[in-house]
RNA sequence: CGCGGGGUGGAGCAGCCUGGUAGCUCGUUGGGCUCAUAACCCAAAGGUCGUAGGUUCAAAUCCUACCCCCGCAACCA
């Protein structure tokens, strides 16, 4: 029997989850419960990468041990995965002693491979990807692709992986096996990217100590990719005594080995990763499948406008299935998805109420008013097996592919034509002109052995509710095995709990009315906290979609003493124009009082230029210099934000107040 | 030549890899049903599949060029 092993990516704790961590495991869960459910052995691995400088820096921010700061952090995943119902068969955690060893047999047979050598690497690095680009990467300012941070120019003397050695053998990897990077457009990035040619990757740090030893190399510290990735297999046991999920799960070449990802750590995955793996002779993952990315209504979420929380108010509100349910729904798995509440509750209520919900308790309604109890005479020829059969196949076949939305589509086709067989034999008539008849019996039980069904192919999707559905229907709430698939399950006679709707409907003008309120209510405080420097939502493992679920909880307020470092004074406009080929800097020569100075304000959204000449202003006069588009600007000006968009709004000072004025 | 995503009935999307009657959900209209969560069922209206070329017996799908929109970054100090 192949075996099947699946993988999120592991996440990098010094963030709190947000709905890419979500998305990333509840589908993780999803296929892996699909493979269990058609009765392969299969695992599911989920974990934290806990090494590298940023944690050890935002651990120090929040004056705890980096150990203690990833505790913290560990436990806040196991409450969601617990809440959101994931079975994962495994948390690994990059600290662990298993995990070092299996980093250490990793590189032992890298190093025996002869891949590794020592070199004085210079180059120029940004703290923020840990990563150093080459003068091609860069633009102009030295400036990080991913941060926009200005890297600097660093040298150390590194551990160094023969990456260029691997661009070779990948790409006939990758061009014999069609089925190693999904879905083919990440396969088109991945090759031109190999095609651009690999350098060799320094894989150690001197500069930081959290991390894994490198073994031989007093002082080295193993690079957290190299690190991290090992996970997938560290988990399994690899270089441990007892190694035998290893050889099962990875070993053997009929398993298969999916890691599913969020698009930004492809180049890990399909290029670093499978490298290491040839080097040291190890089995390649079967599929690398990067999923595309959760966006807010339609756009990623401005840093400054401090997002809004959804999935956690969602899912409080109308529970953690729903959100599954709407997450793995709504994204055509691969493609970028949008986020937004509306299509929240409509998927809500249409699909969830109406069809589920609803033909759920109308099947077991039925019954009950006719039997009593469950039917009491099977029927195996009707419209609803004869419909079962090829959805399930359907079913089947888009859940091999990944293709979640499709699956979701033919269970809710079986649920219509219940729904349709239902209408077309009218049991509500029959029970009045015959009663119980068997002709009753046979047509209930279609209907309801529909309803079974349905709640077994939709138990990976949303475990918690598929049990519900068994209960419902008399039957134990149990996780369903591939013999529940079959036709005829139903226990004939069984009684019928009077059951809570599933899904109550929900009134969506009132929630989003409501809604409104609690968002103003929310942005009264302050709902980030600040990032650690150079963090940036992208390079997070996962999908990265910022809300203000990945706030920190401290929300410390500060002394007056603070607050007046901060120079704040009015000033005029003397003159302003726009930063060519810039679509929202003006800049802006500004009168103190005592000195003039240039500024440049990102407003150009809202205001023209010439509408800013002779405005007074509030700026921030003690404010390091800084370049922006190539300009300087010696201050900020002060706007309030408005909107999820967050269009400028300039503080107005009334035209008396002379120019320099302290605010405070 | 910065990177990426997209342009398919009123709205939101799938289909494109592996060419062969254009599909789903919501909405609209008409009808049915009254067991069920004002739910459910049936039917109808509604589409130059961004544009122009090309390949082909056949193109939403493959190729080429172009147009437009969006995200990210460059530019929120």
């Amino acid at each position: 029997m192949p075996r099947f092993y699946a993988t999120t990516p592991i996440y990098y704790v010094n963030d709190l989850p947000h709905i890419g961590h979500i998305y990333s495991t509840v589908v993780g869960d999803a296929l892996t419960r699909f493979h269990r459910l058609i009765g392969e052995p299969t695992r599911f691995l989920t974990g934290t990468d806990e090494h590298g400088q940023k944690i050890e820096k935002a651990a120090a921010e929040q004056k705890l041990s980096p150990i203690e700061l990833a505790d913290r952090v560990v436990a806040r995943y196991g409450q969601l995965w617990k809440t959101y119902d994931v079975a994962h068969d495994d948390f690994i955690r990059t600290t662990e002693p298993r995990h070092r060893r299996g980093v250490e047999a990793l590189i032992a047979r890298i190093e025996a491979a002869g891949d590794f050598y020592t070199a004085k690497h210079e180059g120029w690095y940004c703290s923020g990807c840990e990563v150093f680009y080459t003068e091609k990467e860069l633009d102009a300012e030295k400036r990080c692709p991913v941060h926009g941070t200005v890297c600097s120019w660093e040298s150390e003397e590194n551990i160094f992986f023969r990456l260029s050695r691997f661009a070779e053998p990948l790409l006939r990897h990758i061009d014999a096996h069609p089925e190693f990077l999904r879905p083919e457009t990440r396969r088109a990035e991945v090759v031109s990217f190999i095609r651009g040619g690999l350098n060799d990757l320094s894989v150690s740090r001197t500069k930081l100590q959290w991390g894994i030893p490198f073994p031989g190399h007093p002082g080295h510290v193993v690079y957290v990719w190299l690190d991290a990735l090992a996970n997938y297999i560290t988990a399994l046991g690899f270089g441990a005594e007892d190694d035998r999920l290893y050889r099962e799960f990875w070993g053997d070449p009929a398993s298969r080995r999916v890691h599913l990802i969020g698009k930004d750590i492809l180049r890990f995955h399909a290029v670093y990763w499978p490298a290491f793996l040839l080097s040291a002779g190890l089995p390649l993952p079967t599929t690398v499948w990067a999923h595309g990315w959760w966006l807010r209504d339609g756009k990623k979420i401005s840093k400054s406008v401090g997002g809004i929380v959804r999935p956690d108010e969602l899912a409080a509100t109308f529970g953690p299935d729903a959100v599954r349910y709407f997450l793995l729904r709504e994204m055509a798995f691969g493609q970028d998805a949008s986020f937004s509440d509306e299509a929240f509750l409509v998927r809500y209520n249409a699909d969830l109420a109406n069809d589920l919900g609803n033909t759920v308790s109308r099947i077991a309604a039925l019954c009950r008013q006719s039997f009593g109890s469950a039917p009491t005479v099977p029927c195996g020829v009707n419209d609803v097996h004869t419909a079962y059969r090829p959805l399930r196949r359907e079913w089947r076949e888009a859940m091999e592919e990944l293709a979640f939305h499709r699956a979701l589509e033919a269970v809710w086709k079986l649920l219509s034509r219940i729904n349709g067989y239902v209408v077309s034999r009218e049991p509500w008539k029959i029970l009045k002109e015959e009663g119980a008849s068997a002709r009753l019996q046979r047509i209930l039980y279609s209907a309801a052995e529909g309803v079974r069904l349905t709640a077994v192919l939709l138990s990976p999707f949303l475990p918690a509710t598929s049990r519900k559905i068994f209960a419902t229907l008399g039957l134990p709430p149990r996780d369903p095995d591939e013999h529940d698939l079959r036709w005829g399950g139903l226990v004939l006679g069984a009684p019928l709990p009077d059951a809570p709707a599933l899904f109550p409907r929900a009134d969506i003008k009132a929630y989003l009315k409501g809604d409104q309120r609690t968002m103003e209510d929310k942005s009264s405080f302050p709902a980030t906290s600040p990032k650690p420097e150079g963090t940036a939502p992208a390079e997070n493992p996962g999908a990265p979609v910022e809300t203000t679920q990945a706030v920190s909880p401290a929300q410390t307020r500060i002394g007056i003493d603070e607050f007046q470092k901060v120079r704040l004074v009015t000033a005029k406009v003397l003159s302003a124009e726009r930063v060519p080929k810039s679509t929202r800097l003006i800049k802006l020569q500004v009168d103190l009082g005592t000195e003039e100075r240039q500024i440049v304000a990102g407003i150009a959204a809202r205001y023209e230029p010439e509408a800013l000449v002779g405005r007074n202003v509030v700026i921030v006069a003690n404010l390091k210099p800084a370049k922006l588009m190539g300009v300087e600007s010696n201050g900020m000006v002060l706007a309030a934000t408005v909107g999820e968009a967050g269009e400028p709004s300039l503080l107005e000072v009334a035209a008396d107040v002379p120019p320099g004025s302290r605010v405070k």
